[in-house]
DNA sequence: AGTACCACCTGACGGC
DNA sequence: TGCCGTCAGGTGGTAC
């Protein structure tokens, strides 16, 4: 799930929990969880406010007032809930922040591929994991000028976080559907005014899905994702939906609507 | 330097 | 019901 939208929705899950409230330590339940040498040791001795919270891509930093930087990413399977007093924890729950009034802020991941880090800095940690800008923060030129120096195709393109950070395989999917494009056309072959179109649904695409709180079942039937299966009807033209590689993930088509050139 | 591929870890699901 | 194989939305490292 952990896409840009998702990771979002995250934030804002975060920022409501921690709002007013003071941390007093987390619980770390499983050290597999985090990474860096210091991190196990720094959440368990934080105190006092947390915050700012701030997003780029399918990251999320925020700042404890006595420990400083960290950094969540959810990896495939992550999530951040806010759980209320006496409530039990969800299952796979990871770290555990006890906040004022007995509330929590619970990290949970499934699959173990998520990660928490103690760092210095998000400037410099996106700077070190060559983490590009938000993909909400790109405009039309830059997205282009970056698309014509790219020569793979233009589902890894839009896939690849150091250029711009956030869209990954779901909605690469989406976004190439709504824009009539194949996931294995050459980056190359796109026009100009093709990538405008699509930097521009891109935008709208994610921005909705926000709205809706990254749920797809909110999202309007004329969308692949709630399609996003093999044999499935296109939305669009009821061919059915093919699945395909690409890059060794798997990529959902419709080959009567999207085209390779 | 840029791109392609595999490995990572464990849970969920479908087929037998 | 239970076992087994396959796949999963993430990134990082390595090999071209």
């Amino acid at each position: 799930m952990p896409e840009l939208p998702d990771v979002e929705v995250y934030r804002k899950t975060a920022l409501r929990c921690l709002s007013g409230k003071k941390a007093d330590g987390a619980a770390v339940k499983d050290s597999r969880a985090l990474k860096g040498k210091n991190t196990k040791k720094n959440l368990q001795g934080i105190k006092g406010r947390l915050g700012p919270i701030k997003r780029q891509g399918k990251n999320l930093f925020f700042k404890s007032e006595n420990r400083g930087w960290f950094v969540m990413h959810f990896g495939m399977t992550g999530r951040l809930e806010c759980v209320p007093k006496g409530a039990k924890e969800p299952d796979y729950s990871k770290v555990i922040f006890s906040l004022s009034g007995g509330s929590k802020l619970v990290y949970i991941v499934k699959r173990m591929l998520g990660k928490i880090e103690s760092i210095e800095s998000p400037a410099e940690y996106v700077s070190e994991k060559h983490i590009g800008k938000d993909f909400h923060d790109t405009g039309p030129d830059e997205f282009r000028n970056e698309a014509e120096k790219n020569s793979g195709s233009i589902k890894q393109f839009l896939m690849d976080q150091s250029k711009f950070s956030g869209i990954g395989n779901i909605y690469s999917d989406e976004i190439l559907f709504q824009s009539g494009i194949h996931p294995a056309a050459k980056t190359k072959s796109l026009s100009s005014a093709a990538l405008g179109r699509l930097h521009k649904k891109a935008l709208r695409i994610l921005n909705y899905a926000v709205e809706k709180e990254a749920d797809p079942e909110k999202f309007p039937g004329t969308w692949l994702i709630p399609s996003r299966k093999k044999g499935a009807e296109c939305p669009k033209c009821k061919a059915h939906v093919q699945k395909t590689k690409s890059g060794g993930r798997s990529a959902y088509v419709c080959p009567k609507c999207q085209k390779k050139n």
